[in-house]
DNA sequence: CCAACCATGTAACTGGTTACATGATTTA
DNA sequence: TAAATCATGTAACCAGTTACATGGTTGG
């Protein structure tokens, strides 16, 4: 359902589902990935039940694209959703699940192995993170301030990634003293 | 493909499905949660596969119960999970995607209330995960030593929703300083 | 002309959720 | 005896991923 809400938040200004998918891995990737095999499908289904409109427009140059714009019920729709408030979805979290059964590694040498990989993980996430605020930075200078929200996510990410890596430090420095 | 490595890891000692939600409930549901919709066909599989044994036990009290007991190829696949190293699934945040959005509310009133919701939520959750770890601790007196690694994941928990909580109020005090 | 990229799509599958069905046992 | 809880399951559906198919355009 949040997919559908996502589209029609990005199309504020009209696009066609390989610039939504570029949007996706600029922006929101660090919270939310999608494929082009779920995107193009789901314009099409929001076209169908009246929030989109589409058109075939044949640019300047490269191959025909077929835009999207967001009608009067799409805005609306995403109002309602921002409206209904926070959604908490559990989030799974796959390391974790990983890291709790750790000590089914006879060999304790195994399980720092394997906090040592993910804490390169993390931290290798954390540098990617920062170079999209580069790119950010690059390319409108007044950022962050036009992008309030879209800064504030990022913030977020960071944030978290910083915590995680601290902690990660600390399990292992504890896992250390264990032996 | 996680679940299944997740119960053959909580199989460590024999378990029904109906036990292993309950355990799903305690010490793994703020990183993973899971139906028993989901457990039961999974059991099944992992049955079939060879990886568990399933035998049926009239218990002192109570109705029958299914218990499954993990087999040493049930074993050695958890260790060959782990050994894989830390799967990273980019996991999704929803409410990060609302926030990302919050522009479109023409009322700057209410993305104050989205936020100020959004804290509310991320503290229930905080004081949730604090009440898991009273539990834990009244449970075996000597946690958190004889559960290291579930102590790490609550830890990892407590650390990001701190990280998260803090996020919300910078955020809340940069959109006052906005107007 | 070929590789890389732009652009749109479908099919099959996997993982997970919601709703429903069934029945035994325990407790108030 | 009725409600709550224990206990196991199936069916229909939804969301998301992977793999595949197709073809236009640009640049070396």
């Amino acid at each position: 359902m949040s997919l559908r809400n996502i589209l029609l938040g990005m199309l504020s200004s009209p696009a066609s589902g390989y610039d939504l998918k570029r949007q996706f891995n600029q922006g929101l990737r660090h919270f939310w990935a999608a494929e082009l095999a779920q995107i193009y499908p789901t314009l099409q289904k929001l076209e169908k039940d009246g929030l989109l409109a589409a058109s075939m427009e044949p640019p300047a140059q490269g191959p025909p694209r077929k835009v999207y714009r967001r009608k009067g019920t799409g805005s609306k729709a995403v109002r309602e959703w921002l409206k209904e408030g926070p959604q908490f979805r559990r989030d799974r979290i796959s390391y974790l699940a990983q890291v709790y059964f750790l000590d089914e590694l006879p060999n304790a040498a195994d399980a720092k192995t394997f906090m040592l990989e993910l804490r390169a993980g993390i931290e290798s996430q954390l540098t990617e993170l920062r170079t999209i605020e580069q790119g950010w930075k690059s390319d409108d200078p007044r950022y962050p301030d036009e992008a309030f929200y879209p800064h504030l996510t990022l913030q977020l990410g960071l944030t978290r990634l910083a915590a995680t890596l601290k902690w990660c430090d600390e399990s292992i420095a504890r896992m250390e003293q264990r032996n």
